[in-house]
DNA sequence: TTGAATGCAAAATGTTTGCACCCGG
DNA sequence: CCGGGTGCAAACATTTTGCATTCAA
C-alpha cells in the first residue's frame, strides 16, 4: 500500500504536476469505496466546490494509470471507481436490487488458473464482475 | 431452442403484436452473433432502410423480457445482444484489443456453486464477464 | 516564466421518452 | 375500428474535447 509521499514523487517524476484537485479526487475516491465519476466529483466539491467534472474525470484516468485507483463496470450506468490494492476482490451484483457485495478473489482462483494454463488469457481480477440475484432477491 | 411460430404465437399470447420490426431485429441478432443496438440496427436496414433506432431498443427490450436474447456488459460502450441460448457461455474480453472470446460455463461451474452454498447468490452465467488480456496482447 | 492542468462550454455517445400517425388483429 | 407499435424529435445521461486562463514548479 503506498504512502502519500509516495504517489506524489511518482507524479511528479512522470513529469505530472500535484494539484489540489488531484488530491482530493484520490482522497475521495478512498473515503467513499466506491463511486462513480459524478458521486466522487460530489464528494470533492464538499471541500473544493469549483472543481469541474471533467476534470474529476482527467484525474480519475491519470490516477488509473499510476495504479493508484482501478475501475469496474457493473451493470448499467456509469463505472465505479475504487482505490487499487493488492488485496484484489470480485464484485457481486444483484440484478434486480442493485446490491453490490464483495468476496475474496481466493473463489476465482481455480477458475484464473485454467484460463491462464488453457487459454493463455490473464484475467484481472478486479475487474471480475459477477451478475446474478442475492439472497434476499432469490427468496422475494 | 424455440422456433419461429413458437415465439409469435407467445408475443401474441401476451398481448403483443407481431410487426416485421420484430422479426428482422430478431434475425439480425442472430446473424450477428453478438451486436450493440447500433449494429443491430444497421443490420436491420439493410433489409428495412426505414427502422428507427428507438425502435430497435424498444424492441431488443421486449425480446428480452421474452426470453429470445440477452445482453452482456462488456466493458465500456454500449452492451451486445446475442440470442438465448440453453448452452449459457462466459465472455473474455481483452482489455488492449478488445478481442471477445466465449469458453463453455463448465469452466466456472465451481465458482457458481459455491456462491449459491455459502452467500445464497444466484449467478447469472450468461451475465459473467472476465475481462483481462488475451493471449495474443499477453504476449506483445 | 512556461507549459501542464483546470474550468467551461460544446460536441460526441448511448439511451429514453412524448406524441402524432400508422397498422396488425 | 382500436389500441399497440413506429418514426421522429427532443430530452437525458455519461464522457470527451477544444480552448482560453490559471498556476505548480
Amino acid at each position: 500500500m503506498p504512502e502519500a509521499g509516495d504517489w506524489q514523487a511518482e507524479l511528479r517524476a512522470r513529469g505530472y504536476r500535484l494539484t489540489p484537485q488531484r488530491q482530493l479526487v484520490l482522497e475521495a475516491v478512498g473515503e467513499l469505496g466506491h463511486g462513480t465519476p459524478e458521486e466522487i466529483a460530489t464528494a470533492v466539491r464538499r471541500t473544493a466546490s469549483g472543481v469541474n467534472i471533467s476534470t474529476v474525470y482527467r484525474t480519475l484516468e491519470l490516477l488509473e494509470e499510476l495504479g493508484l485507483v482501478q475501475h469496474t463496470h457493473l451493470g448499467h450506468g456509469a463505472p465505479t471507481y475504487s482505490v487499487a490494492s493488492h488485496d484484489d476482490h470480485v464484485h457481486l451484483v444483484c440484478r434486480d436490487c442493485g446490491l453490490v457485495d464483495e468476496i475474496e478473489s481466493s473463489v476465482v482462483d481455480d477458475v484464473v488458473r485454467r484460463l491462464s494454463a488453457e487459454r493463455g488469457f490473464s484475467v484481472d481480477v478486479g475487474h471480475f464482475a459477477v451478475f446474478g440475484r442475492c439472497k434476499a432477491c432469490v427468496a422475494s
